[in-house]
DNA sequence: CTGAAAGCGCTTACAG
DNA sequence: CTGAAAGCGCTTACAG
């Protein structure tokens, strides 16, 4: 049961003045004489007032709240460290604005479309932040109907109407393909990450587009989720082809740990028989034996940026795009040298 | 810029009846004959018209959101499997409620005051999520005087006046002290969480207890912080002794994961020379080599749970504690038989 | 069963 | 510089 709270109406008693002068005073608009106002922050400090959110979302008709609606299996939330960083990034900026983020974690589609409703139609949110971006994404026509400022979190794959804050991930996939053919290896093979996704797509994309670049065959491709279990799984699949890759990029972290699992328990060593590679920069992957090499795209960066994006969009109606400094490759101990050339289990 | 979008007005004269009228047919509530309510929910449909909720908010004084403020390095939190599960339990209650989750993540206690504050007073939420409990908890003060309902996620160190929903996580400590003494191990170790945080000291007294009981010597803890760069540190630490522990029950996954990872460079075989534990279950650790053994508490379940609470006690202004079944061990290939007695390396 | 009115706690022209 | 009033979009007694 709230207890009941002081409101501007007390204030204004306190102070002897009218509740108008006190909003005046209380948002540093002029029209209240240095001495008034000096007494109403007094009354106000004294009262412990707070102006009251609802009330000032109604005349303002403001929400004072950026939203973000996360469709994923909490496994798979759970494993990556992208979207920690990234809420934290958000925040960054939001508590300065006086703002707030509301977070809706839904499983499924219809689910996913009706958190996105009720957060524009109730006026729940100013805007929205649109992560996870898909292939056909079919909440470009939602977010569309609903009006609501939006900003794009990553490179979409089809026109939309708002502005997008991009990290060139495909630099980094080059990076570790470049650097692992220098070291040698040919037969490199890829990990994907779930094809609906954008980035998941454009990971691979990157992978075939270096592979082709360097003369190499950019056919070793196995297609996962994201997932640990996609990524243990595509692994073995991986170790069943002959010849067999000498190396494996993956298409995130938890994908790559989970394949480091299977690779080492199938007494394939890791880097001296097959060399590794992450995306997303994990912590924990820092600690494995051998580290993991991984990509690193900077989620606090890009959190904090999205949301400059979308309190502009909001406060000015247009924004720019904005392109952030392209995914770096970060080498560690999971990758090395190609093994020397042993008789092939076959022919 | 916001789309003006139609209110209770519009639908009222769309249907040809008061706004009074409106509202009592879309809460339905008494008073409303069949007919006119059928025709106020059709126009209601057609215009596509939702409550504003600072509308709603306003005339209701209930702010139809919960609040939850994250103290803890991003690092930390993405390592950490807990808070995704954890937060889409909770998600998974309030959907159906109507209701939102206002998510705060800061990085110092001074930020975490204002936030809460913030949140309390401007009655941006009817109730707070208190989790990461902490030893001299100084929240709990500060809450109280805020005037918020609120629920403890775990069990307080000290009284507090608000409902606990709390999982005995030191069941699962015990249960991983007592499977590795029962394969042979009498050299245990632990690598403790936080000891600021209640959880924390809580494992770490159930491992002391838990040796104690069976009669081993239970010295052998190293202080870490459930970041895997302490679990690091504390591993290394642990294989400074003498004589080294042959097994080590860590507060946490990530800390094994990264125990496992000194361990493995380190030349020390897992489980055969040195059996390890973890705690909370991340999905990457069943894919580990050797999986990892660990402790889950379900905390989807937990975080549900919990919203159940506050809701109670923010609907009936009680609720009651509750006691969710203890965390349970799952044993996995990361745990062995004591190494048979070799020459010890001194003496 | 239905309408007109007051109120939730703010902000903001509009007068003085 | 200050006050009185209207308005934001709902809900809810109070009359009829």
């Amino acid at each position: 049961m709230p207890t009941p709270r002081p409101t501007i109406v007390d204030v204004a008693r306190h102070a002897g003045v009218s509740k108008g002068l006190v909003s005046l005073a209380l948002n540093d608009r002029p029209g209240v004489s240095p001495e008034t106002r000096r007494r109403i922050l007094a009354s106000a400090d004294l009262l412990e007032w707070r102006p009251s959110r609802p009330a000032r979302q109604l005349s303002l008709k403001t929400a004072f709240a950026l939203g973000l609606v996360l469709r994923r299996d909490p496994h798979v939330i759970a494993a990556d460290s992208f979207f920690p960083h990234f809420i934290a990034g958000i925040e960054s900026l939001l508590a300065n604005a006086g703002r707030s983020l509301l977070l809706s974690v839904v499983g499924d589609e219809a689910a996913e479309h009706a958190a996105y409703t009720r957060l524009a139609a109730e006026r729940r949110v100013d805007g929205l932040f649109l992560t996870d971006l898909r292939v056909h994404d079919r909440r470009f026509e939602l977010l569309r109907r609903l009006a609501v400022p939006t900003v794009l979190v990553g490179q979409p794959s089809e026109p939309a109407p708002w502005p997008a804050v991009t990290v060139d991930d495909r630099a980094g996939i080059t990076a570790a393909v470049r650097r692992l053919a220098a070291a040698g290896h040919v037969r490199i093979a890829h990990v994907t990450g779930d094809p609906d996704m954008v980035h998941g797509l454009s990971r691979r994309h990157a992978f075939v587009a270096a592979m082709t670049d360097l003369g190499l065959d950019p056919t070793l491709v196995e297609i996962a989720d994201f997932s640990a279990a996609s990524g243990a799984a595509a692994t073995e699949a991986l170790l069943c082809r002959d010849p067999r890759p000498t190396a494996v990029v993956y298409a995130n972290d938890p994908m790559a740990i989970a394949g480091l699992g299977v690779l080492t328990a199938g007494g394939v060593r890791v880097p001296d028989d097959v060399s590794i590679t992450g995306f997303d920069g994990s912590e924990v992957g820092a600690y494995l034996h051998p580290a993991l090499s991984t990509v690193t795209t900077n989620p606090y960066g890009w959190g904090a940026r999205a949301a400059r994006t979308l309190l502009d969009l909001h406060e000015h109606g247009a924004a720019d795009d904005v392109a952030l400094p392209p995914a770096s490759f970060i080498p560690r101990g999971s990758i090395g040298p190609v093994p020397s050339p042993t008789v092939p289990s076959k022919e």
